[in-house]
DNA sequence: TGTACATCAGTGAACGCGCGTTCACTGATGTAC
DNA sequence: TGTACATCAGTGAACGCGCGTTCACTGATGTAC
């Protein structure tokens, strides 16, 4: 994964860095990509992008800064998984077909997210809540929606196009996100971590398919 | 939580400790309900059980051995907990509404144990395997099934009573789990865990029908 | 019933490790005049 | 254009912490005769 050589951390010539602050953040990002929220290690971010380990204290109060702002990174590389999906659904003049795809979309970006990078997406569910904070720009999507609103965005959609019911509008991003969420989960640490690819997108599908009936 | 006290630990008269295994797994038991896998300390179980911190290595090969048996522990309590919930379900002659009603029951016996003891559940789907490795008894409720295994049970029995048709049967284990796993998660360390007793109770009762729906 | 001795279950001290963090420092940069 | 100087962004060394684990040990237990 890196290209960088582990035994000769990068050379710098200048004293001064240029771009600590990002260096630290990707390094951290790095860090959490292969073993989640664990494994962003001030330490290991400094050496990474070579240099002193309290050096990264002009840029981040404490690991828990550099920690939390890796997870906003995480959240918004899921916020943009989840865009590329919905990007992807063939634009039709059936609006609530469109919908319909749509909302599958949203769901399969999140379940690619969580099985492509275990490690972020782990991170980015760690220690605090990745909905209600979202005055942090970095956490959103291409969009500027994170993936909380994107999931609403998609319910809302299939509201005005008859397809659920206003009635059930209320409440339906938990339920929907519930079965996504711990499909994820039981793939990624669970007991369907031995699944094959082909198993996983099977299910997933019905997953996604028993969310729309059971809304 | 802890009746002794954290300054004055367990004297003992004794040179030989009397059940050392059981003290040290009830230690970490305790750790782990207080604060997950991550609590599972083998010094800080050596400490409670008042006792020199290399004398664990009389009953334990090293940390994750002990970590394994608060796991499987952990596993046999969930077990216990959905058993309990399932004992409820009155007694009906509508054998199809009873299948219903147990099949809702292992659901919530899950919920109800993720949420009141969220640090044990968090151990139990630590690092490894729930499912597999059921060879090792101590990972089963009274009824000698795990968890896995109660919900299958109450699935045949929907399929049994004519409620699910045996077509949809296979993999339904896997549905069901990722619905309740997940809401369990969004609560417990997700964007819901700042809702009241009263919105989780509707929105446990919301997935559980969801997924009787969408199966 | 008593004694020798192997075995078992603890102790005490120490190890190396990696972590986050603090201190006083110095080299580099930019700004005022 | 040159120089003084405040400010910034790094360095080097060290701190205390708690961890898992190993070593040589000793007190207690049980068993053979």
């Amino acid at each position: 994964m890196n290209p960088q050589k582990k035994s000769s951390p990068p050379v710098r010539k200048t004293f001064h860095h240029g771009n600590l602050r990002k260096a630290l953040l990707e390094a951290g990002i790095e860090l959490a990509r292969d073993g989640g929220p664990q494994a962003v290690v001030l330490r290991e971010a400094t050496r990474r992008a070579g240099v002193a380990p309290n050096a990264a204290y002009r840029h981040f109060s404490s690991h828990g800064e550099l920690l939390q702002a890796v997870r906003a990174a995480a959240i918004s590389l899921l916020a943009r998984a989840m865009e590329t999906e919905i990007a992807a659904v063939p634009r039709s003049k059936r609006l609530a077909e469109s919908a319909r795809q749509v909302f599958r979309a949203v769901g399969r970006g999140y379940l690619k997210f969580a099985l492509n990078e275990s490690g972020l997406f782990r991170t980015a569910f760690s220690v605090a809540d990745p909905v209600e904070d979202d005055a942090d720009a970095a956490k959103t999507g291409r969009s500027g929606l994170n993936p909380f609103q994107l999931l609403a965005r998609a319910l809302d959609r299939l509201v005005s196009t008859g397809v659920l019911p206003q009635s059930r509008r209320a409440g339906a991003e938990y339920l929907a996100w519930s079965a996504v969420h711990g499909l994820a989960y039981l793939i990624i640490e669970g007991p369907l971590s031995g699944a094959s690819d082909k198993e996983i997108r099977a299910l997933s599908e019905r997953v996604l398919k028993m969310v729309e009936n059971g809304l």
